[in-house]
DNA sequence: ACCTGAACACCGTTCAAGT
DNA sequence: ACCTGAACACCGTTCAAGT
């Protein structure tokens, strides 16, 4: 008689993200959870915790996952532009345990995981003290929140609500108004932001 | 025997909205709501609707209320800053229902009632077209995302957690450490975000 | 037209009980 | 140490029934 083996809190939080990623946070259930790993709720409990300790250690998770991006460029504002774009894929690419940091008032830990890579690079730009981390802090508030506010805007725009502005037919710049009918592009509207925020460091 | 008052669906929407501000929107409950009306639960239901539609209905208001902002500044930039400053106030005081909009990714919807007013401004200073477009919708996202990310973050300050990065004792800029160990301020990370975006139409 | 209570299917969580 | 089922207090929602 071989018994099953006993489950980890590390499969279990495995299965959790797994199970987000497919349904969404809306639809994620202890109880479903549990039928999926085949064991009953409560045991989870005792590996884990609830539902709050679960999902603060997937946020954990995403946090560390932030460790370690990369960190390329020729100047130093190339730099951290390109730190700014591969935190903001990589939130992206998470959409939902983002969800869940921002849920859980958490989102401001993002920030922590490039701040030093960003103040080094500032810093060879002759930047430092409180001005320094005013813009390490516009910058990161930059890359979490637009990352935050792109994915809930593309789930939105399959709702198709119609626009209750009034463009007529008179308008003068009807090229805007053609450019304001189609999505937005999240992409460009980032970039736009963040050389923005690069540009005084630029010149 | 007066019969009492029957309940219109504005007053619930009002108690909703009141009864959310108060206990945010994680307590909210429909049994509450009926509660506090002194109705049953289900009479909610005849008059506006289940939880969704309730939601739906409070967004739509806070929509509404973002209709006439003041637009005053003696140049066009100034106009537009004046305009987003606005904007980004209103929203955050209705932290609640911002949250309850961005849960249900209706906060592009927020960006439409100043996309006029903001249009007129940039034709002003010759920005127009697909252009206007852009910066349009990066001064939106700016103010919306700015708000969104600005109450979760200072509801997260209250768990205070310790910041994993190590600032080590004889890392060169103390000042700048010194600095990122205070709270954000988020008013001056939205401005300093702002004058970012509206440099270019300044000059 | 308006309001009700009962009932249903679901939650998260606790806890005593098993091995 | 690990896992279970029963039970509790709470949800949102439906619906037949009342006035």
């Amino acid at each position: 008689m071989t018994r099953p083996e006993p489950i980890t809190a590390d499969t279990i939080l495995d299965a959790a993200a797994r199970l987000i990623e497919a349904t969404g946070v809306d639809a994620f259930t202890m109880r479903k959870l549990a039928d999926q790993l085949g064991v009953a709720v409560t045991s989870i409990y005792w590996h884990v915790g609830g539902r709050d300790k679960l999902f603060d250690d997937l946020v954990d998770r995403l946090l560390a996952e932030m460790a370690n991006l990369p960190l390329e460029g020729d100047s130093a504002a190339d730099r951290i532009a390109a730190l700014a774009r591969a935190q903001r894929r990589a939130l992206i690419e998470r959409q939902h345990l983002l969800a869940i940091a921002h849920e859980r008032d958490r989102t401001p830990l993002l920030f922590l995981p490039i701040q030093q890579k960003l103040a080094i690079e500032l810093a060879q730009l002759g930047v430092t003290g409180a001005e320094a981390a005013l813009i390490l802090r516009a910058v990161e508030v930059h890359v979490v929140s637009s990352a935050v506010m792109q994915f809930t805007a593309v789930r939105g725009e399959k709702h198709d609500e119609e626009d209750p502005t009034l463009w007529t037919d008179d308008w003068p710049d009807q090229d805007l108004v053609a450019a304001l009918q189609s999505p937005t592009d999240y992409d460009a509207v980032f970039e736009y932001g963040l050389e923005s925020l690069l540009a005084r460091l630029r010149s």
